[in-house]
DNA sequence: GATTGTTAGTGAACCTTCTTTACAAACTCG
DNA sequence: CGAGTTTGTAAAGAAGGTTCACTAACAATC
């Protein structure tokens, strides 16, 4: 009897077409990582035969997505020399849009390594409702428009609660409700649109591009909000109710925290006082460094890092995590919030938890949430993460 | 092209003897969770053809594992009455162990719905290192050898950080390091067996027979120690070093709580002051209570519970849970505990997190860790949770 | 009571995809 | 140059699914 994964709920019967597509996806998951190998090269660290690899390698030829690109050549091997297959990254492009701007819409046209080859913003003539939705799908046409190779897919990171097939449950800030945000662009644009959360598309980005080991990552995202989109185990987590990850409105400072340094808690939009991202956020974070000496501005950020910290320690316990990333302005999240976050962290935890842990700012900057867009549409249409 | 599910890196390669098992293990859960069916009916909840059906039902019935049970009876039905097939639950045995406590191996005998049939208990002749081992691997034999029926497997949870291969790899309460724990039972007992974390395997048996939703689960099991056992998009979060769910030892307790009803952050075993466990933990909490009257030791009570609220308000508010269990003596944790941790919940998260959460009591009672430790086998032995 | 329509279960033929086996081509090394 | 390796592909075989076709059993209706 095999040992099965410890997998709960196998919930859909597996065909022989599903196993193609699986294997499909670990070449190009291999090609994408790996680089360039040859049809051997594949067969061993895949583990399926040469012959299938040979058949799958077939397939992506006919269809572009993977080129021959000569011989390969290493000294001192014995045997035949293989032919090297990549991927024709430079062959397609993938359509990137972040939505988190109130008041313009970012957007990148990506080659399938990740590059930007171009990139542009629009503003929104209205940011809510279907006046937003319409500047979205023009600003998105152009986009495709401009591409100059075939268009694999369109990726879009949106704030709000979005669930797994691309549906907007909501999002106040676009004043989208039940929006079906995917479907409607696909039939617009006729290209397949993926469409996620914000912070999930920056985990995304964070876990494909950022080196992040993937055994448990959590991005937080500082921004006009603060989320946080996490990877468990390889896979994003959803949440019953699709809205893991809303960090910024936990309660981070309290009543009684009142004489510290960071003062009483603030009321926040969300009608409730002291939450997270009335200390975290940009415009939070910005007030409360603005026209103070640096030591004083470095004591500020070292107790929001503090109370970030305070927050994160069970999450991280919890889920035994690996990895922490905080997204937005290093020079805001790098220094001392960042290590007061790290110090509480470790303070508050079992040093077999916070043992392995890193606590960092991520390294990808500004393309950090259109690079999780892209990542979606790689997941999408090639499997590739 | 198919729109693949968000679980990035497929990782292995699918065979068909793969797709077998995981067809096989969707019409035993089936039949573990909607009862008896016909073959009509198997085909119809799983999806696949009747022909394929009785394929698969004929092999069971050739193990044993199902058997036919008559005919269908429905009256004003039109058609031919199927044969109803129904898991053979009495034909076989799951041999499960609690090693949680310091002085007893506690164990039972349970049959395939998960019903106790058998349990039993034994003195440690010494509950640390191979002496430990030994005793454990005699209790397996007993507890097997004691069985009228063929045991399925064996289901062991035990405190420490144990992989998903069944390796403990620290238990420091057994001074077990790096132990193939599983591997070595198998070999003793000749009879397949599974080991996990007790919270995880609490996790389980919850997620299993008590209702869960399994859309985000955590379990809280408050012992000896506090620990938690996380199921998260259908499956048990194992964490980047195997040690999720480690928030015994999370800060709940600060300094600056010294004034208020819990007192001043207790010393911890693990070196460190104000740990969860210096206040939820049995000792702890029987120490809190005693001797007071009613009213007072309520209050203390709820003061415990709104300290597990704050640290558990950042883990349902990131993960977006939908069911929180306390797993331990329901007269400590079913009352004011329970009210003050969930408020506290609400108080300190967004309502679109806190609105779906149940918190609430074990069902299960004192069969849950041994419950739990039957699922493993039931989901290592039949793919059924 | 015969007929009609529906449902259950199974056998036969076929499809897909992987594997095993076999082989030719290309390369290194002695 | 022969021996041994490695690569890539063709042909045959195995596993497990599907569709199609059929028989059996049943309710309802004429």
């Amino acid at each position: 009897m095999p040992t099965t994964t410890r997998t709960l709920r196998p919930a859909s019967k597996v065909l022989p077409e599903h196993a193609r597509v699986v294997h499909r996806a670990m070449v190009l998951q291999q090609l994408f990582h790996g680089g360039p190998g040859s049809r051997a090269d594949l067969a061993r660290s895949t583990g399926l035969t040469r012959v299938t690899i040979s058949d799958l390698v077939g397939e992506l030829l006919a269809e572009g997505l993977v080129a021959e690109l000569g011989q390969a050549h290493e000294e001192g091997k014995v045997g035949k020399r293989g032919t090297l297959v990549g991927l024709r990254t430079e062959a397609f492009r993938i359509v990137a849009v972040d939505l988190r701007d109130d008041e313009l819409l970012h957007g990148a046209l990506l080659d399938l390594s990740g590059a930007v080859v171009d990139q542009r913003s629009a503003r929104f003539t209205e940011p809510r409702g279907e006046a937003a939705l319409a500047d979205l799908t023009a600003f998105c046409r152009a986009l495709v428009g401009a591409a100059t190779r075939p268009v694999l897919g369109v990726g879009v990171g949106s704030p709000g609660i979005i669930d797994a097939g691309g549906n907007v449950l909501e999002a106040p800030n676009r004043d989208w409700y039940d929006l079906p945000l995917a479907a409607r662009l696909t039939e617009a644009l006729g290209v397949p649109v993926h469409v996620a959360n914000d912070a999930d598309t920056a985990a995304l980005g964070e876990f494909t591009f950022g080196g992040a080991s993937g055994a448990g990552l959590l991005v937080l995202t500082v921004g006009q909000g603060v989320g946080a989109g996490i990877v468990v185990d390889g896979a994003l987590v959803s949440g019953h109710g699709h809205a893991a990850g809303e960090l910024g409105h936990v309660t981070a400072v309290d009543e009684r925290d009142d004489d510290g340094p960071l003062g009483p808690p603030l009321p926040c939009a969300c009608g409730r006082t002291g939450c997270l991202e009335t200390v975290l956020a940009l415009p939070a974070l910005r007030r409360r460094v603005a026209g103070l000496d640096p030591t004083s501005a470095d004591a500020a950020l070292a107790s929001v890092g503090r109370r970030l910290g305070i927050v994160l320690a069970p999450v991280v316990s919890a889920l035994n995590l690996a990895e922490v990333v905080l997204s937005g302005p290093p020079e805001l999240l790098g220094g001392p919030l960042r290590d007061a976050a790290l110090a509480a962290i470790r303070e508050r935890t079992m040093p077999v938890t916070s043992r392995g842990l890193q606590l960092r700012v991520t390294t990808l900057g500004e393309a950090a949430p259109l690079s999780g867009a892209a990542v979606l549409v790689l997941s999408g249409q090639l499997g590739v993460t």
